[in-house]
DNA sequence: ATAATTGCAAACTGTTTGCAGCACG
DNA sequence: CGTGCTGCAAACAGTTTGCAATTAT
């Protein structure tokens, strides 16, 4: 079963998504890379959103010595492997969030406190085929982002 | 009359729309500003996009005293009014294209040469209501950016 | 005059790079 | 023990800021 909206089932997959990846694009398992996962794992259960710095920080608390670029390096991966998911927001800033599913998603930010909801919703096929052909161009990704306040920042 | 493809119309009114967008911000009609617009009007013309490196070196070759941070503050304040638009690739790169409508509307970009066409392309009020019903968000603005590689740019 | 606006240079944020040394396998 | 990976520090790109000088009104 489940529970509240849509959003359910692939959930319980982020640590093994994370573990994964790093299996993929590493030929070690190092002390640092291991601390990455296990802090990305914990934000992507929690949902949360961060900035590399936050992440930095955070790592920072369990080991102090742990290098900005290495936590850039692996982000890097990451994002390009689709794991961690980049929001950029139009004041120019942007975010990151595991992605709560390894499937096709797009984005519902908050512009208060950058919270961001996964979306199942997208386009249909031939939509996109249907610009396409009147453009001429060749489509290989597309991005949505809704922006808005979430319910706790309307009020406020 | 009219030429290729879709996006005819509204065209002719760019110049209007930036010389316009620059008295509402503005109390004084400075050289500098005057310089701006009729670079980004140029530019606007062309359907170019840019960084704000590439509009300050513009700048430069005709007045080479121009400031950074006056470039900046202009286009800061037009990418507010809606007059510049702001392109955010996959890659963390940005760059700004000014708006060939005042309408709103969305990008389709291509990852290699950077052009980028505005499509008139958009959801159905529908749609969003129905996210916005479902998640509890008030969602005040969308970006869609489709991603792939023109017609230029497929052979290559 | 006088307040808005500018240009400059310095500061800053976020990210990348080069490289010597460490540590995983 | 070899080389993939790390940490450091310095370099870098893009943008912002503080402020004294300038200039439109």
């Amino acid at each position: 079963m489940a529970g509240k909206s849509g959003k359910v089932g692939c959930q319980m997959d982020v640590e093994k998504r994370v573990t994964t990846a790093f299996e993929e694009f590493s030929e070690r398992s190092t002390q640092p890379r291991q601390d990455i996962a296990r802090s990305l794992i914990r934000l992507g259960k929690s949902g949360a959103v961060f900035s590399a710095e936050d992440l930095i920080k955070r790592l920072h608390r369990s080991n102090p010595h742990i290098g900005r670029a290495t936590v850039y390096r692996s982000m890097e991966k990451l994002v390009h492997m689709k794991v961690l998911d980049r929001i950029d927001f139009v004041d120019g800033t942007h975010f990151f969030r595991l992605c709560g599913s390894d499937s096709h998603h797009h984005h519902l930010a908050c512009t208060k406190c950058h919270r961001v909801v996964e979306l199942d919703f997208c386009l249909e096929d031939e939509q996109i085929a249907a610009i396409e052909r009147q453009q001429g161009f060749s489509i290989q990704d597309h991005a949505i982002t809704f922006f808005g306040l979430c319910r706790d920042c309307r009020g406020g």
